[in-house]
DNA sequence: CAACAGTTTAGAATTATTATAATGTAGATT
DNA sequence: AATCTACATTATAATAATTCTAAACTGTTG
């Protein structure tokens, strides 16, 4: 979606109802220069902090997923806990932070492309992601307790 | 661990006393050929199809934890809404089959060397792992109904 | 064969997510 | 503007995966 805007209009060219809640909800995750990663519990302790009126839970989940369905969020397995949501929808690779569990995104530039020497018979490759995990590099952490 | 074996040995080894309930878990999960996935359901499946005895689902949990912190075993998040463990504890890359929802591994051929370009000051690279996403090739499939 | 520490177990608790069903409302129709 | 209606929101209950708890049990050591 785009920057700076007017959201009744474009929620209205996707066919979903310009309420109040998903327009606060898209200005939230769509009126910001970069894209990010987020859970939904994230979202929801965002939404309560700026505003006055409280969304449901249920309203932040099934508003999340219809975003998802036309194509304006993308959700991220990292680990099985937690579902991680990315307002960058394009295929894209990235690190995780181990130590702070926080998503990084990486550019064209980053990762070279990936080269699939393998095939399946009658299936198409979808998407090829890479996620590579960083942690601390404090190889000599001694523990004193 | 070792394929076909003295389990009671390898558990004592890894400082985990040989329960019968570990070394039955042992068997089912190293005592084969090849490497596979499952998830915890896939497990208790497996038990009880193969047992008189059932297995409690906190001791499956429990030993699976025990297994994957000594590192005989590697989890895996693809959706959210399930966790998959892998005997395969190398890093390794893997196709996903998003219509059967079935993992399968990359060997070394498969999948060239992932050039990363990136580096995160403080932080060191703990694993590279590529995920590729394939679906059937049917681009023109009709529903008739 | 005690004694103890580690282990299993059933069941309760927690957490993330989805379903339900009553209520509310945006936008169209009068 | 009042009414209508399909779609949305909401509180709440239901599910599902996972973890916790605390009592019973068992492998190992002496
Ligand atoms: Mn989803
Ligand atoms: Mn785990
Ligand atoms: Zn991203
Ligand atoms: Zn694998």
């Amino acid at each position: 979606m785009a920057k700076n805007c007017n959201f009744i209009e474009k929620l209205r060219e996707l066919g979903l109802r310009p309420t109040k809640q998903r327009v606060k909800m898209c200005e939230l995750l769509f009126n910001r220069e970069k894209t990010f990663h987020f859970t939904i519990n994230d979202l929801v302790k965002m939404i309560s902090e700026e505003m006055n009126e409280k969304i449901s839970l249920a309203t932040v989940y099934n508003t999340v997923h219809a975003f998802e369905k036309k194509g304006y969020l993308k959700e991220i397995s990292i680990n099985s806990d937690k579902s991680y949501f990315d307002t960058n929808t394009s295929v894209h690779h990235h690190f995780y932070d181990e130590d702070t569990n926080e998503l990084i995104d990486c550019d064209e530039n980053d990762i070279d492309p990936v080269n699939i020497k393998k095939s399946i018979t009658g299936k198409k490759i979808n998407s090829v992601e890479v996620l590579v995990k960083v942690a601390s590099d404090n190889q000599n952490q001694k523990k004193f307790n």
